[in-house]
Formats: structure tokens, sequence, C-alpha cells
DNA sequence: CCTCACACTTGACAATGTAAAAACAACACG
DNA sequence: CGTGTTGTTTTTACATTGTCAAGTGTGAGG
């Protein structure tokens, strides 16, 4: 990655082209997987870069809106960015929390046939699957890799 | 609602049936909201049932994995509860928060093909529907009714 | 009625997100 | 290249949401 290329990206999307943002950008690029704010907040003061917890929930915001990010819902709790290029939705496992990409079956923003009698405008919808994880339905040590990921 | 059928659900489940169990899940049934758990205390006090936000807690959860409650899955923040017997979507304003039920069209628990190449069980999806209701999307004040809903 | 396991309460705490104001930096312009 | 404006970052304090642990209370079977 880059950093002309994030500083492009991050101008063509109407936003500054600062330091933090290149940093929080790049990283959840080139990391791939799904980070909570506090997660970035040591991650970047691991690279050299750190940010207070405020500017993160600033980037965060900011590159949502613009459209660089998305949230990924994966229940209440703790909110995870990603900076995924296609659509998909996600996998939580109830015993570890681990994480999975699901990938949409129709590669873009899906089910936005608004329901009849409802009179809304949905721009998004995210699909939440929950069960176990291959490890912890095999008996293995729940609780473990409680923040850790794997994308399919 | 009768208390004596409450106390028979509860004992049905398998849970002693306590007075507080009996206030959070008639509360739920009768009001057929979405409340978080801070709201419930709120509501039970004013009904004259004060709980601890603890108690509260522990019996959402006790409810919950018994199956008498459900956990309506709206993104992060708060988690909300509902004691709805037909399985269900949400439709979240990005606005103003509002909570609207989407019915789903299998009117059981949906898409539990596991997409393949996953090596996980689902037991559960839900879908979150994000966008504007009709309320904001017209103009109207944002921010306005944060805390209310509408049931479809 | 007695007993005991389960449930409730209390109080302190951890994690996550937000508000406001002051210092700072990007970048358009000359 | 210098400079000013405006948006960004930082700091500090706080609000909200959820959890832990220890002690008290109570449902329900005997």
């Amino acid at each position: 990655m880059q950093t002309d290329e994030l500083h492009t990206r991050l101008r063509e999307s109407g936003l500054r082209a600062t330091r933090q943002r290149s940093a929080v950008f790049g990283l959840l690029r080139d990391s791939g997987g799904h980070h909570s704010v506090d997660d970035l907040v040591g991650l970047l003061a691991d690279s050299g870069e750190p940010l207070s917890r405020m500017t993160v929930y600033n980037v965060v915001s900011d590159l949502t809106g613009a459209g660089l990010l998305m949230q990924a819902d994966v229940g209440p709790g703790r909110a995870l960015y990603e900076a995924s290029e296609t659509w998909h939705h996600h996998f939580v496992c109830r015993s570890c929390g681990t994480v999975i990409d699901v990938p949409c079956a129709r590669g873009t923003k899906p089910c936005l046939d608004v329901p009849p009698g409802l009179d809304v405008s949905i721009d998004e919808a995210q699909v939440i699957y929950r069960g176990l994880c291959h490890a912890c339905r095999a008996g293995a040590d729940p609780l473990e890799g409680r923040s850790s990921e794997r994308d399919t």
C-alpha cells in the first residue's frame, strides 16, 4: 500500500489527507481483518504511530461516512471496522467470539428490496450468523482466541 | 398476561419462577417492543417493581438462554431484548435510531444454509437493515424519538 | 416447616463511546 | 514559497453499558 495511493483515495472521497487517516486506513487495508477502535489504537502505537483514542473514533467515523470503511455488524458490544472492497456478512461464534467473513451471495449490498408496508428507505443490509465455530464445536477450550479471527 | 401463565412458562423452561423474572418477562410480552436493559430497569421501577441493574442483566440472559426472549441485533452499542414469538429482523434508522420490526420471509429462523467452505454450525441468522425512516427521510427533526419505536 | 441450591442485591470496576475546547496542520490562494 | 482559513487532532472529563465477586434472600422439594 503506497502512501500516495492512500492520500489520493482520501482526497477523492472529499477528505483531507492527514497522517492519522492514512495510518488507520492503511492498517485496515493491509491487515484485511476486523478491528475495534481500541485494537487499532494498540496496533498503531506498535507500528510507531500513536494516536489518541478520540482521533481513531473520529477517523473511523469519517472514513465510514465516506465509504472507505465499513462497520461490521457483529452484535452488541463493540463496533468492528474493516476496509473490505467486496460486500459480505459475518459469522460470530457464540462461544469464543471469533468473527469469520461470509461471502455475500449477491456480491453487492443485498436484500435492498424493502418489504411491503414499510415506509423507509434501506441503503444497506447485513446478516449476522451465530453458532459455533469449528474449534468450539469440537469442544476445544472455549474463551480461547476471543480476539482472533479468520477470513474465508 | 396472567401471573400464573408466566409462572408456568418459566417453570416449563427449567427456570425458577421468581417475582423478578415474571416482571421482566411479563413487561416484554405486554409491551411487545424492544427494550435495553436500562429501559427495563426504568420501566419496572415505574410499575412498582424496582430491580437492580445486575438482576435485569441476569434475568434477560437467563430467559434468552431458555429461549423465552430473543436478543435483537441492531448493531453495536446497546443490546435490545424482546419477547417475540415469530422470527423477524430489524430495520434501524441511521438518523434517529428507531427500530422497526421487519417480518421474515420464511417465518422461521432463516438462512441457516451454511455457505460452502465454512466449517461452522449456524443456529441463527439475523438481518439488520439500515437506512432512513419515514420521518427522517422527510427531513423531520432528527434525533427526535431516539428511544421510540414502531412495530409493523 | 426446613433446608439448600439457586437467585437477587450491592458496590466496585472495566470497557466502550461521547462532549467541549484548545492546539495544530492541510491546502487553497496569492 | 509564505500565509490564513478551516477542518483535524489532542486532551480532559464524563456518560453509558456491561461485568465481577461477595453476601443476603427466597423458591420449591422433602
